[in-house]
DNA sequence: TATATATGCAATCATTTGGTTGCGCAAGTT
DNA sequence: AACTTGCGCAACCAAATGATTGCATATATA
């Protein structure tokens, strides 16, 4: 009932994984992506998740468990059902990765600036 | 020889892969991770690759397989040599896949500026 | 032409992965 | 107190994955 969904201090089986996973793998497979995106917007419990899907929702449980691993997201108790919630911070990880390239690709960039004046130059 | 470097028309292994893999499940692997990394900057033999990881060359000639499978490296033949290159554009997916979640993020933003709109509202 | 090098491919193997079923337990409901 | 519901966990299984070894072929070199 009401009176429970803040009551965050009485929870039984909400398990803290150790981080064997890591996020790019976490979202190597398209259900757990779908996952994601649907608790993207706001949080949901694994069998609200498990309607979304055609397996069951001990298939669902465990892409939220190795969801939950890699702290990709997060858990909140309220009463006996689970809201999972994505941690955005993680997603960031990914963003992360992709800025290497982005400065990789930008010093390319500027190579060819160097180049193109060093042409100028010449040319005067 | 140099007489071959653009000699693009008479390769004899390179093969075109099939679409099959995504490349979510192609960043999944470290060691995957590690080749795009390293032809970021330019393109590479598998053997040059190779020398950058303990396991073998066929070992790393299968992940630069998958990584043409699903198009995130492309092959460039000269000579007996096949040189790996990344492309950048596929990278741009996942890139793509973030934007979602900043799209869905901003929208929170916004819905939360309309619900302090709407209290500054009525405190008028 | 004979030899060395660069590479892809097939067969094989241990490990991981994604899924299912069955179960136990705590939290609500009647 | 008895029943229902939500959920995690363990056991099990088929399929995929990552790696190795051996082999075939094309290119380069002596």
């Amino acid at each position: 009932m009401i009176a429970y969904i803040f009551a965050t201090d009485c929870f039984h089986k909400q398990t803290i994984y150790p981080m064997r996973r890591d996020v790019f793998q976490a979202i190597a497979d398209p259900t757990r992506r779908a996952i994601i995106l649907l608790i993207a917007s706001q949080a949901m419990t694994p069998n609200a998740l498990a309607e979304h899907f055609d397996s069951t929702r001990q298939a669902v449980s465990k892409h939220l468990r190795i969801l939950t691993e890699c702290r990709l997201v997060q858990q909140e108790q309220s009463g006996r059902e689970i809201y999972y919630r994505l941690n955005d911070a993680k997603l960031k990880e990914i963003d992360d990765w992709l800025e290497q390239f982005r400065k990789i690709w930008e010093s390319r960039f500027n190579e060819l600036d160097t180049i193109l004046l060093t042409m100028k130059n010449k040319k005067k």
